[in-house]
RNA sequence: GGCGCAGUAGCCAAGUGGUAAGGCGUGGGUCUGCAACACCCUGAUUCACCGGUUCAAAUCCGGUCUGCGCCUCCA
């Protein structure tokens, strides 16, 4: 298997420290609103990434956090006129919904900042011992940035690049720190924020090292796999392996992942440009399954245009897969024989070839535009091959392997047995009768009567099928 | 200004030296009362442009044009 490693600007096979084992860890959102389409993306993309080395026998543990302190966090709470902590145990339980929409699995953990501040002021407290930071005369404590020499290893920055060029870090808090580069790692309470005591002053973590801690305690100093938004590299990610390695004196993750970023309408997108999605708005249009499929279409590395109308173009992909699986499943029903028949051994053979593509597209960075393309053509080949006079347990196989690798990419794609009302069962019925009585008018009117409740009906060689719009 | 990414059919998108996957859409056909599903056929003499290396380049090198990202706790 090999990974995008940005440390090393290179694809890198994969060897995990501990054998057999993945150590994983995922920045996750800040939870001041409702998560956007943009955050979906490495949700859907790394959860794919867990899913697939699940599938090659690893024993993934996957960390990802909630931040549930921050400055947006407690300007909606002020807005609101509640606690902070109300804000964001609210968004908490909204994005948990809409992962599990999306078909993204929970977290081996998902840890809160709020409930780590212990570790962070050890975290801190140990970098000061070792001369990585000092306390300003506010009681702010700065990272000491030139102290780590590997500085700007991850993001390939140049020190003296990022103090020429940036201007607004040579601005902001200058006069107190002794260097523009060095970061916050504890900031003193504001009036009306929430704040926790410390040797400094009270007050709350800087953002960056709240990822360092919660890696570090659920995880280990060492860790497999960091991964986050391309945005994350720097200086959040640049930050992150600074306080780690010199607090920790070990290397603080072997591979790191970036996803690239989603555009609206070839834009970033962004609140004030009015291109603004949350994912439960898309919610409201299609099946989150249908975003998900989206968003595996493209490589994770590469920038990703949403519009409606590849939203439709995905819709109807996506539906080709769960079609075929339902007709499997149609035919299983009345299948003949449980044995292969002849020639179906051979045929299974060659429908393996498939699985053998996938594998090979997943194990090179987990390319799922190139796996989503094995499926399509498994599918393919389910539908010339499966018929009615396949063997059950020949179409079993098919179905199995279709609903295996869609099931790596985290895509469900049966649907599950529904009853229908007996009313609509008696239209459905009634219609049947007046298709034989060659009254198509009426047939035509039950079927527009069906659809108008959302209910479409096929006719195929085998019988009246149905389905929800 | 510094660093970096991208440009492949109407649209989306794989492919990093050996002669262009896959999906959506379009058009035609088979099936079908019709529709839908499915299947078959239909598509780039060509991979932004110009040079170069090579027996061989979408793939490597140099240049040009265009779009984009990071350098602001925005995934």
């Amino acid at each position: 298997m090999k990974i995008y490693n940005t440390l090393s600007k290179k694809k890198e096979d994969f060897v995990p420290i501990e054998e057999g084992k993945v150590r994983m860890y995922v920045c996750g959102p800040t939870v001041y609103n409702l998560i956007h389409i943009g955050n979906a993306r490495p949700m859907i993309v790394f959860d794919t990434v867990r899913r697939y080395m699940e599938y090659k026998g690893y024993d993934v543990n996957y960390v990802s956090n909630f931040t549930d302190v921050d400055d947006k966090i407690i300007k909606k709470a002020m807005e609101e006129g509640v606690d902070a902590s109300v804000i964001s145990k609210r968004y908490i339980e909204e994005c948990k919904k809409d992962m599990a929409a999306m078909n993204v699995k929970p977290a081996t953990t998902h840890p809160l900042a709020t409930n780590e501040i212990g570790g962070m002021l050890d975290m801190i407290e140990t970098l000061m011992e070792k001369g990585y930071a000092y306390k300003a005369e506010d009681g702010t404590v700065y990272f000491r940035t030139r102290n780590f020499k590997e500085y700007g290893k991850l993001s390939h920055k140049n020190l003296d690049d990022l103090q020429g060029g940036n201007r607004s870090l040579l601005v902001s808090g200058a006069e107190q720190k002794e260097d523009a580069l060095d970061f916050v790692l504890w900031k003193p309470k504001k009036e009306g924020e929430p704040y926790w005591e410390s040797p400094w002053c009270d007050g709350r973590p800087g953002w960056h090292i709240e990822c360092s801690v919660m890696s570090k305690k659920y995880l280990g100093d060492e860790i497999d796999i960091h991964a986050g938004g391309e945005d994350l590299v720097f200086p959040h990610h640049e930050n992150e392996i600074a306080q780690s390695e010199a607090a920790n004196g070990k290397i603080f993750s072997k591979y790191w992942m970036h996803n690239a970023f989603l555009n609206i309408d070839n834009r970033k997108m962004s609140k004030s440009a009015g291109n603004f999605f949350t994912v439960r708005d898309i919610s409201e249009k299609y099946d989150l399954q249908i975003l998900r499929f989206f968003m595996l279409s493209a490589h994770y590395r590469s920038p990703l245009n949403f519009s409606a109308e590849l939203m439709e173009a995905a819709k109807n992909g996506y539906e080709r897969i769960v079609t075929s699986v339902g007709n499997l499943n149609y035919l299983l029903e009345n299948a003949p024989s449980g044995e292969l028949k002849d020639g179906e051994r051979e045929l299974l053979e060659e429908a393996g070839a498939f699985t053998d593509r996938f594998d090979e597209a997943m194990d090179d960075d987990f390319n799922t535009a190139d796996a989503i393309a094995a499926i399509f053509e498994l599918v393919k080949f389910a539908n010339t091959h499966a018929g009615q006079e396949s063997s059950k347990a020949f179409l079993q196989a098919l179905k199995e392997e279709i609903k295996e690798l869609s099931d790596i990419c985290g895509l469900i794609v049966e649907k599950k047995e529904e009853l229908l009302d007996a009313d609509i069962e008696a239209l459905i019925e009634e219609r049947q009768a007046a298709r034989k009585e060659k009254n198509f008018a009426r047939a035509d009117e039950i079927r527009k009567e069906l659809l108008d409740k959302g209910i479409i009906l096929e006719d195929t060689r085998e019988g009246v099928k149905w389905k929800r719009a």
